[in-house]
DNA sequence: GGGCTGAGTTGATCTGAATCAATGCCTTTT
DNA sequence: AAAAGGCATTGATTCAGATCAACTCAGCCC
């Protein structure tokens, strides 16, 4: 598999291949054309490699940056590269609701609609390539594989979006806590070490419905009852995963 | 499009069409296969509708009974031809959440993952069409637009989804209650009649992340600020329209 | 009719998390 | 090294909504 890594950007080589992330945590080739290396969907002729080359246009995002702003109008599809990203959506007032953080081979910009669902902000550093959505359409048109690629990543995140509007309608503060620790741990790369936690406790508020000084108040608690370890440089380790899963499943009093 | 509204379990005349709904909010035409009529998709030949035919069971779910259990192995993919049904989450300690209800032309089960991720309950006598997810797949293959409606689908779900969340996150309990009464009224087939809510408080409350008792308050609290008026048989007329889209965007103090 | 049941409303009280307020602790700047 | 600014922690107090409790009302079954 990782030999078929051909960059669509770069069109020296013959015959390419259109290449989807299987799975998109993990580090891929091509970080300039969005569509990742991981498996091999399609094989494709030199002139459909000319059209993405055409269509995929990089993008670099400085930290900070909201480069999807909620409500605007939906011009443009697309698919993370590198770098971290934070999904949000915020009332007139500055309440702000975190839909979920997006990294390496996340696509964005999917709606039906013709506005933006959300806004987009950069964590860190965000390479992102960037599609019309008109030639999206056409893409998926092509090949079929990607249109499946991304009804599988609608199924999945709209999963996510049940489990967390479970934790926002009915859980407490801290079995948030709990959960929100425990998809960490499971999204990292090695969930025996420490679990990274790259956003601030802002952000990790505004995505479990809390305000930062509960999240604070609860990381504080845990580390109280061995339940956690709270490491330097936003990582915490999980020290007794059991109980954190007990709490976080709703189970304990 | 209405003209074609060929039954796919009657098997008399040719050529047959297979049919998707578009807007699947309004009735159908064709209620025993579960691919509803409202605009022709794909046409396809008389050894494809055979196939259809054998795949799609017609289902009868009477009131009450929860025929998705969650966690359970995902064998079957269901598209609900009429009643409404609740989708919902629990925790161990009975805590539930519901996430969203569904109607005539919805499809369920779309998840990737082996198991259901949310039990789903009929609230009245629903008919619903079962293929085994097998079988799905096979049809994707066969029929692309039915993957793109699922893609769609699925998108639109998204959205809902990430509205409710900025809901159960941020919004006040007035917040919530006036945005579920408008989007009520958006649902409904003549949004200047009488809004029908056919779920229970306790339903309600469930689905906004609250109790029924704040529900039934909240409910009076807007019948005293003459923005609603409480009719009989779950319904409920919205009176001052804008002054609730205020309240439901989180805009008053 | 009379009792029964379940949904809904309203009132009294309690509580978990928000809010308000200090303080601590890094990192950056000068 | 001192000052400044941003994030995080901790404490004191408040409050929105939960909980506990009483009651109404409509449908339903003898």
């Amino acid at each position: 598999m990782s030999d078929q890594t051909t960059c669509l950007h770069q069109r020296e080589s013959r015959p390419r291949r259109l290449i989807l992330a299987g799975a998109h945590r993990q580090p891929g080739y091509c970080l300039t054309c969005g569509i990742r290396a991981q498996s091999v969907c399609s094989v494709i002729d030199d002139d459909d490699i000319a059209r993405l080359a055409e269509v995929a246009v990089e993008t670099l995002v400085l930290p900070g940056r909201t480069f999807i702003e909620e409500g605007t109008a939906a011009t443009d599809f697309y698919n993370i590269t590198s770098g971290n990203v934070k999904l949000f959506k915020a009332l007139p007032d500055g309440r702000r609701q975190i839909m979920g953080f997006a990294t390496t081979g996340h696509f964005l910009g999917l709606a039906v609609s013709d506005q933006y669902a959300f806004g987009a902000e950069a964590m860190d550093t965000v390479r992102l390539c960037r599609f019309s959505r008109a030639r999206m359409r056409q893409l998926m048109d092509d090949f079929p594989r990607l249109e499946r690629r991304l009804l599988a990543e609608a199924s999945n995140e709209l999963v996510a979006a049940q489990n967390q509007m479970l934790l926002l309608g009915r859980k407490t503060a801290r079995e948030r806590v709990a959960s929100f620790l425990l998809d960490r741990m499971r999204d990292a790369t090695d969930p025996s070490q420490d679990v990274p936690l790259p956003m601030t406790r802002s952000d990790m508020a505004d995505y479990l419905g809390l305000t930062i000084e509960t999240v604070s108040r609860t990381l504080s608690w845990m580390r109280a009852e061995r339940l956690i370890a709270i490491g330097r440089g936003h990582t915490v380790r999980v020290t007794a995963s059991e109980r954190l899963e007990t709490l976080a499943a709703g189970e304990a009093a």
